[in-house]
DNA sequence: ACAAACCCTTACGCAAGCGTTAGGGTTATC
DNA sequence: GATAACCCTAACGCTTGCGTAAGGGTTTGT
C-alpha cells in the first residue's frame, strides 16, 4: 500500500432523506415499510427468505441518499457500480438508481475492505469468487482464504507501522533537547549557526545518537 | 493514506561496489578514503566540520550504487532528485552523477517519511523549512511540529487498522464455523444451497450477528 | 579498439479512485 | 408550469511515484 489513509470526510448535508421518493402510496408494490424488524425474530429460522424479501420492500433510497448515509460522494458510488461492486436494486422511470437500504452494507463493506488494503478489483474478485461458488460453504471457504492472507498483509503493516510510530516518538523526543539550545552559542563556535555540524555536535546530546529520522535532513541534501 | 503499504523488493544484484568509480588516485582533491572513521570520535566536539568533510572524501557512489544499498530502483533516485529530495555531492567529467555515503542515510530518511504517509511534496516540504530555517535550534523546532501532526495521524491510523484488523479477525473465525456446515442440508431447506439466505440462517451460528465484513457479501449484490 | 556495464536526458505511460465538467432529463413543490 | 434540487451518461482530468522506452554517451577491462 502506498501511504497511510486519508479518511474521507462526511458530507455536509443534514436531512437523510430525499425529497419522499418512493413514498408508501397505493398502486406501488414496492411500499409497506415498517414491521419488518419485528417479526423477523420468528421468521428467522423457518424463512429467511421472506425475511429477506421483506427488507426490499422498505422505502428505497437514491444514490444522494445512499452517498450520505455512507460518507461516500455520488461519483464514488456511480465508479462502484462501473466496477462491478454495487448494483441499483432498481430504477425509477427516469432511469433513476433506486436501491434497498441493504446497498448501505454493501457499501460500508467495500469501504472496509478498501482501508484493510485491497483495491477495488481485488474487492471485485472476492464477490466474484462468492458468486461462482457452487454453494454457500464453497464460497465462504473460498472467502475465508482471502480474508486470511489479507489478515496477514494487515498485521505486516501494523507492525511496521508500529515500529515507525516509535521511531517518529523517539525522534521527537530527541528534537525536544534542541529547543534548550542556545543560536548564540552555537553560532559562537561554528560561525554560522544554521550548519549542519552546529546540531549533530551539540553538547546536550553527545551520548545520544542522533535518530535516523532527524540524521536524514543533514545528509547528502539539494542545499 | 490510499491502502497498505506494499514494500519494495530489493535489487538482486550482489556486488556492493560498482566498477572502482574514483579510485584513489593522485590529481584528484577527492579521495583519501579510509581513516575517517577512526579520527572522528576526538574530532566530534572539536570540529564536527572536520569530521563532515572527512567524510564526504570517502569513496563516492554512482547512482547505481545507491539505489542498491538503498533497496530502490535508478529511477527512483533520478525521481527524488527531481522533486528536490537529493543532489548528488559531485558530477563525473562524464556526468555521472556521485554520491558521498551519507546519501543512503537522505535515502533511507525519505523511505522512512514516505511509508509514515508522507507524500514526497510533504517530505520536500520539510527541506525547505530546514533550509529556510534562521538557525539550527529554529530549523528543529519546524521540523519537530511537522513530525508531531504526522505521529498523530500515524497513530489514528494505527488504532483504524487496529480496529479493522480484530473486525477482520473475527470474521474469520465466523466463517470458520461455515466449514462445518453441510451444502446438503443448505439445499433441504432452501431448495439452492448457495441462496444468500442459505448462510445467513445457517443453524451454526444462530446467536451469533453476522460480521459487516461477511454480511457486505450478500446485500445489496451486483448479482 | 571494442565490448560490457553503466549512466544521461527526455518524455510518454500507467494504475487507482475518484473529481469535474458538459449537456440534458426527472421529481416534487409552489 | 416553473423552479429547485436531484439524477443520468459520457468522457476527459488529476495526483502519486515511479516504469519504461528511446536515443546516445562514459568507464573500464582486454
Amino acid at each position: 500500500m502506498p501511504e497511510l489513509h486519508r479518511l474521507p470526510i462526511l458530507g455536509g448535508r443534514t436531512a437523510p432523506v430525499s425529497r419522499a421518493v418512493a413514498e408508501p402510496g397505493q398502486g406501488d408494490p414496492l411500499s409497506v415499510a415498517g414491521a419488518a424488524a419485528a417479526v423477523a425474530p420468528i421468521a428467522y429460522l423457518d424463512d429467511g427468505r421472506a425475511h429477506r424479501e421483506e427488507a426490499q420492500r422498505e422505502e428505497l433510497l437514491q444514490v444522494g441518499d445512499l452517498a450520505r448515509e455512507c460518507g461516500k460522494t455520488v461519483r464514488a458510488i456511480h465508479h462502484y457500480e462501473a466496477v462491478g461492486l454495487l448494483k441499483p436494486h432498481t430504477r425509477s422511470k427516469g432511469r433513476y438508481r433506486l436501491y434497498g437500504r441493504d446497498a448501505i452494507a454493501r457499501v460500508r463493506w467495500i469501504h472496509k475492505l478498501h482501508e484493510l488494503g485491497m483495491t477495488l478489483t481485488d474487492i471485485q474478485e472476492i464477490l466474484a469468487l462468492w458468486e461462482r461458488a457452487p454453494s454457500a460453504p464453497d464460497g465462504m471457504r473460498e472467502i475465508r482464504a482471502v480474508y486470511h492472507q489479507r489478515l496477514a498483509a494487515v498485521r505486516e503493516q501494523l507492525e511496521r507501522l508500529t515500529l515507525l510510530e516509535r521511531e517518529l516518538f523517539a525522534s521527537l523526543r530527541y528534537l525536544d533537547t534542541c529547543d534548550t539550545c542556545d543560536p548564540n552559542l552555537l553560532t559562537a563556535r561554528f560561525g554560522d549557526a544554521h550548519h549542519a555540524d552546529a546540531c549533530s555536535s551539540c553538547t546536550h546530546h553527545v551520548e545520544e545518537p542522533e535518530p535516523e529520522l532527524v540524521a536524514g535532513l543533514h545528509a547528502g541534501g539539494h542545499t
